[in-house]
DNA sequence: CTATCTTAGTTTGTGTCACGTACTAACCGA
DNA sequence: TCGGTTAGTACGTGACACAAACTAAGATAG
């Protein structure tokens, strides 16, 4: 096999990735993007507004997607005590225990996956994918997975 | 910041490729699961059901895709030779176009952010992401990514 | 050869997801 | 207090995915 390039490595590693994360999430009948809105809010309270922000999208998408998350007792909407016009998104028991479920199969499945590779490999790779990671908040303004919420 | 573990780096990397590839796809009003498509048959030209395979839907949903694929003049259905119930789905030449203006832009990103790191940590990335897909495709029967067509 | 079983694909109905536009309510600055 | 901005929702549309039911065609048993 012909020695992949940067591009298409990472392009073929993001999709095998999120299939992963998604078909460990539809075990628990939770979608890609609500399993990542809950993710986002782990360490985080915001408004829809930064919610639309922190996820790309609109801010009527927002809405809808909360309503569902709601709507399933993954979420709820807080009214902000500064704001009479903004609601806070916070995560309910039940959600933190459905990220634990899911995190536990994808963890699995990231282990199984990197666990092919010897030692030395999968440490270089956290930490090249760190450096990545890092350096690409540096150079943006947001950061999708401080802890600073 | 805390260094990040091999689990929560690789997920937040995806959703960041992802992120991007969906973002040059939208460019040229082209959907991640439309684009995804047409690079899966860049080097194939399966049938529906091997489609609805490689690409880990139902074959309903297959009929959906290829329907508005070939809407938009994207791909076009090609009888089977030895099979009158089974169709061969092919891309047009304006797919091909839109490959390359696609991969284009994406390639720039990719190139922007890992054009951060130090040359030597690009390449063991690249090298790195590599043995990861390639212990990943021999260890499953399936790969999407060969060239064997 | 035909009755039956299986396979390929579509159709239909349902739900999720995302968007743009239009709207309401609240905040804010002059 | 008036006019402009901001936060969020409502509504209509389209893409996407699924399951179940269906049609047509291939395969197999007798």
């Amino acid at each position: 096999m012909a020695q992949i390039n940067t591009v298409d490595g990472l392009a073929q590693l993001s999709f095998l990735i999120q299939g992963a994360l998604e078909r460990r999430a539809a075990e628990h009948d939770v979608s890609l993007i609500q399993t990542r809105l809950l993710g986002v809010l782990r360490d985080r309270r915001p408004t829809m507004q930064e919610l639309a922000k922190l996820l790309g999208l609109d801010k009527s998408s927002v809405t809808g997607l909360i309503d569902r998350a709601e709507r399933r007792g993954l979420v709820t909407r807080v009214p902000s005590p500064t704001d009479r016009r903004s609601s806070l998104v916070d995560l309910t028991d039940r959600a933190r225990e459905l990220i634990v479920a899911v995190s536990a199969g994808f963890e699995a499945d990231v282990t199984a996956m990197v666990g092919r590779l010897p030692e030395q490999d999968r440490t270089d790779l956290t930490d090249l994918i760190g450096r990545l990671l890092t350096a690409h908040a540096a150079a943006h303004g947001v950061d999708l997975f401080d802890t600073t919420g």
